[in-house]
DNA sequence: CGTGATATTATGGTATACCATCATACGGAA
DNA sequence: TTCCGTATGATGGTATACCATAATATCACG
């Protein structure tokens, strides 16, 4: 046999991964972290809470196996924590962490948007666009999770355009953390103003390909935020027992 | 009562805090993922080897409860992952996610290192001025796994120092993910002798509190050893199948 | 010799049973 | 009344049992 004429290319084995039937195993296990992180992020159990497999089997309908991966895995997410001679919690955050989950995200975000001001296509910057726009429309209403979702998305945008997955997962998982400061920042007076604001500048920057600008926007959003969350935080006395 | 007298101020807090007995409540499955991560990350398992649940039980003496909640962590972490249908494997790596690892690595570790340069106390400067000094007397044995070790220690005192406890655990957990590539990259001709070199540039401009010259030096130290691996890993043809 | 159907096995997904430990409640004694 | 000891229940840690499915081997038929 002529090896060379069935050796896949790469375009042949790009070509092929489209044929591919993705058939999603949906198991109770995959159902059960969904279910179990939104209701932890939309606020459902409240930070310090204690999560107790058994009840959580009840609630969720599942067994305790399956319950426990899941805790693992939002244990390994930092989502929840495990008291010692207690078991899981609803992990708990002070200033001190949110601090440095803020500091990371200007490290990582600030980087993905200068290197989408550098190299963004027409596609990124018509779909940044797009979603500003629906911003826009949407800011009246003052909703705080509809801006969540659309800041989301316009992050989601600039870090996969550039193929920064990992550090889009791990922005992603940070801000899960800080959910609840997250809402309450939005919350707040004229923060869903300024914030829609800022994603415009750094859109601007983008367009005009001006990646100091870019950076220097994005750290300005982040800050902002940060400042908001640490007089909510600190004035809430939300501290860690 | 006199309330006043009974209320605990920081100072006492901070005391009583030291009192706190440590009863590490080892359990099996802390075990359990102890050992297996090492052993992935010492590359017993190699990458895309299955890791078949009732096998591990075995080899590990425990139950499958045990192991499946250990694999739900590591695969939260990165270093495993599940195949469709197949279960677990010790998780892939190529080059354009090794690439991003590198980049946010640079990201955070250029963060922490200007921050420590800018901060740091002489208790922090001596630790870092002793690790190199030990790097120095090992660097002749060429053992990459001792360099290793001085490497991390060295920018786990950068980290540390300055609070950022979250950020150096995402580092960790990202060197975990190319710890093949690390010490693969160490075994490289010079890799033993420039590295220790770049680290002492680092270490120059925290002492004369120099945060534009760690940055520089940080970025550079990091941008060379992903050079490294780059060639190793295209050359090795290591790609995600 | 090859091809397709069927039996067997391997494996992960799920549920459940058991145990040790810790917290709480209760009761008796000083 | 207070304090201590015991009993009881709640809870997490661990092991095991069962099931559905996919991979593999076997075999019969062309």
């Amino acid at each position: 046999m002529n090896q060379k004429l069935f050796a896949p290319t790469a375009e042949i084995a790009r070509n092929l991964e489209s044929l591919r039937i993705d058939t999603p195993p949906v198991t109770l296990r995959e159902m059960a972290l969904e279910r179990l992180r939104n209701a932890i992020i939309a606020g459902l159990f409240s930070p310090g809470q204690r999560l107790v497999e058994r009840t959580l089997c009840d609630q969720l309908g599942v067994s305790r196996s399956v319950i426990r991966e899941v805790l693992r895995h939002l244990e390994t997410e930092g989502l929840v924590e495990t008291a010692p001679k207690q078991g899981p919690i609803v992990a708990l955050i002070d200033w001190h962490q949110a601090r440095q989950i803020y500091d990371v995200r200007i490290a990582l975000e600030t980087t993905a948007v200068a290197d989408c001001a550098r190299n963004a296509d027409t596609a990124t910057k018509n779909k940044l666009k797009t979603v500003l726009q629906d911003l826009d429309r949407n800011s009246r209403k003052n909703d705080a999770l509809t801006i969540l979702a659309a800041t989301t998305e316009f992050y989601e945008t600039i870090f996969l355009s550039g193929g920064h997955e990992i550090a889009w997962d791990i922005v992603k998982r940070l801000n899960s953390r800080i959910s609840r400061l997250r809402v309450m920042t939005l919350s707040t007076t004229n923060r869903t103003v300024s914030g829609p604001a800022r994603m415009r500048e750094i859109f601007n920057a983008i367009e005009r390909n001006d990646p100091e600008a870019a950076t220097a926007a994005c750290r300005a959003h982040i800050m902002e935020a940060a400042r908001i969350a640490e007089s909510l935080l600190v004035s809430a006395g939300q501290a860690k027992p």
